[in-house]
DNA sequence: ACTAAACTGTTTACTAGATTAACAATATGC
DNA sequence: GCATATTGTTAATCTAGTAAACAGTTTAGT
């Protein structure tokens, strides 16, 4: 930049004149992929089915109950504060518990109920086979290889 | 299912036996890297910079000089009425005009100013940077493939 | 030429997702 | 013990986005 004299003018040019090319860009490709995969999980569940967010959390709960809601939040990638509301719905669904912790008063493990278990088995079955279908058009090596390159972001950026 | 009978306590187990693991969903992978992509396109940007929308707006105003808002907000995915505070923001800062079509009175095509050609080159390359300095532990091959499979995602989803 | 339908940009009202700041209760480190 | 930190929570706020309605204008069918 602070080298150009005479040929500023040319570089100007040049730099005008390459085709803006919105597609270029990762963040561009990912929010447009995102809203489309996001749009199929939600008619997979349904009117009153899970929001993303909520059958992320539920996951988590099952996959590691007694988990508390600061681990989660964290997990998930969220404020404390914005994971109440989350809770309070799987509360309300009778799919979780909060539970007191015996060495801790602040704490409340999340615990899933039995039926927090198998709603989320179905639910889960459910999204399965419309990513399935969704990505019909990739082959099974294509989509491990998406999920690591994902993975590899995670990686970098957290 | 409906061909299970005594199996059915068998089967369930089964399904409640496997570890849930929400990584294996390509949304919430898809969710958590553009929150990544999308934090660091901000911190590149800086206090009044783009928001990631606005960017796009204006990279598609300078690439197709004189498109419509309609043809814009469908090329974007969005609503024309969500574009109107994004065309009004980016006339505001003086990067594009609205101007009238002689042959239908009804739209306004969005032509770039020079200084929005400007500032959009500046913008985009400060994007770029980012993005490279993001994605560093990805080959260019690596980011040719994952761009190649979003956008197939795209194929199948639009 | 007339009328019905469609399209354009816009406003308004609303929803969802998320963040920040504050708070009371509780726990931990020195 | 006391300062500091952590937990769950509420309240206020912000952003991105949709849906519905509207006036002005154009297009199509007859």
């Amino acid at each position: 930049m602070a080298s150009l004299r005479k040929t500023d003018r040319h570089a100007e040019d040049e730099t005008l004149g390459e085709t803006p090319d919105l597609e270029e860009f990762i963040g561009y490709n990912l929010k447009r992929a995102y809203v489309i995969v996001q749009a199929d999980f939600r008619r997979a569940l349904g009117e009153d089915g899970f929001a993303p967010r909520v059958f992320s959390a539920l996951s988590l709960v099952v996959q590691y109950p007694n988990v508390t809601q600061s681990g989660l939040a964290r997990m998930l990638g969220i404020e404390r504060s914005g994971l109440v509301a989350i809770v309070d719905e799987l509360e309300g669904r009778g799919l979780l518990k909060r539970t007191n912790v015996p060495g801790d008063r602040r704490v409340q493990a999340l615990v899933p109920t039995q039926k927090g278990k198998t709603v989320y088995a179905e639910a889960r079955a459910t999204v399965r086979a419309h990513e399935e279908q969704l990505l019909s058009n990739l082959s099974a090596d294509e989509k491990a290889t998406l999920m690591a390159l994902l993975a590899k972001i995670r990686a970098n950026g957290e």
